[in-house]
DNA sequence: GAATTAATGGAACAAGAGTCCCGTTTGGCG
DNA sequence: CGCCAAACGGGACTCTTGTTCCATTAATTC
């Protein structure tokens, strides 16, 4: 069950200890692309890696602490915002990026695996929330800039804009599997940057343009019954 | 929670049969809200729901094949898009729906099992682009409704406004797993309400508002491989 | 460079998941 | 009512997955 799970070269960083922890997450990444993380099979990745399976459970457990040590050490490469000098500029270099790590083979097979892991590994699901928590604080800053700049209303909630960005293009990559092209991301910065210079990301402001007033307050509770704001509804129970 | 649920396409759709069919569909479901899709285990479920396991892997084969089924059967529920005569109290309802369906513990069990389980099987990979394929044709008539009003630009993807408008709340679920709340609902309407308006929802039309011109072609390079357009999903069956 | 000790590897072992066989039950139909 | 085919159930069986033990290897220390 649970073992020591020492990270990374916690105790002995020397170079046997190191070679293996390199040789492991390489071949989990291999067989992610090949097989996908429920076919991540921990005898296999010991095969794979020229390891003995003993080391294999014994560092990492599971299949789910496999993927989530591959997500810590992605995360350490991650790259930093550019500053583009401009907000939209900026906002499309991230949505590439996304782009970029959704369509890589390596990187998009490791994203959807720990996406599925964390379904049911806390572990997993932490070194994701990390994940994105880091980089969505790291390019908030663009938007900061663009703020100090006047390019984006004052007040501006960076990491939301970011998300918003962020967001269809994993919606379609986890949700409706539908491809994920170039003009996905750069439709999706647009939509985002109009939203963003009508102040709708304002922080505490959630009703920035006066005529799209938002009234709210429909309430939802009745489990996915729909519940809106205005008008008649039809309010239909499904089945709980 | 007893589900009639009959829905068949088997041969003999009996009693018997149906019976088996639906005490497996609920126990397959109270697994899920307990253990999650990666614990959710055939013999399991077979001693839940007073089935022998025989059945249970003779009819549906892998964990994968039971969750696929389960989605099925709640999209058959699905409630369909009220007509509330306004886009902002359509859109709205329509992210609550959606806020409903993930804050149910069942419901939302359910759609991270399946989402989970589409990131290996192709059968509910499949099953699920049915859902949300569906799902979103439909509620992108109100869109249809708003632009003969006139209240949204003529042209306007209703399909692609609908998307926009739960991407945000999935993204949330399944990415940075933060709680969806009603606000992030609310607001996500509002934000995807100001871009269609402002025509950044018509179809083949990427560059509405002309300040806000899209270069594009920046490329992004750094970091995780950027790559324009290729969509290499990387899906495999697991077990006949 | 010898001692010390963490880390690894291999093989046997235990647990469980998935399959198979075959007898029993049930629903459809004349 | 009685027959037949389809579906179910139980239990034995097999193969995979995960664990334990202990000998071996290699990094660190002095």
């Amino acid at each position: 069950m649970e073992q020591e799970s020492r990270l990374a070269g916690t105790v002995r960083p020397g170079g046997r200890t190191a070679k293996v922890r390199a040789a492991v997450l390489q071949a989990t990444q291999d067989e992610l692309v090949e097989r996908g993380f429920h076919g991540l099979n921990m005898e296999q990745v010991a095969a794979r890696a020229g390891i003995g399976k003993t080391t294999i459970y014994r560092r990492w457990g599971t299949p789910a602490g496999l993927v989530t040590e591959l997500m810590t050490e992605l995360a350490a490469q991650s790259s930093p915002p550019p500053d583009t000098g401009s907000i939209q500029g900026d906002l499309e270099a991230n949505a590439l990026n996304v782009l970029g790590a959704i369509n890589d083979p390596h990187l998009g097979a490791t994203f959807q695996a720990v996406i599925a892991a964390a379904t049911c590994d806390e572990g997993a699901a932490r070194a994701l929330r990390a994940f994105y928590g880091r980089r969505i604080a790291e390019w908030a800053k663009v938007a900061d800039l663009a703020v100090a700049r006047g390019d984006l209303p004052a007040g501006t909630d960076g990491e939301e804009l970011i998300k918003a960005v962020s967001a269809p293009l994993y919606y379609r990559l986890v949700v409706t599997r539908e491809p994920v092209d170039h003009e996905t991301a750069v439709r999706s910065v647009t939509r985002a940057l109009i939203a963003a210079r009508a102040g709708a990301f304002v922080t505490g402001d959630p009703d920035p343009a006066g005529p799209t007033g938002v009234d709210a307050e429909g309430e939802v509770s009745t489990g996915p019954a729909s519940n809106g704001a205005t008008a008649t509804r039809t309010t239909r129970r499904s089945r709980p």
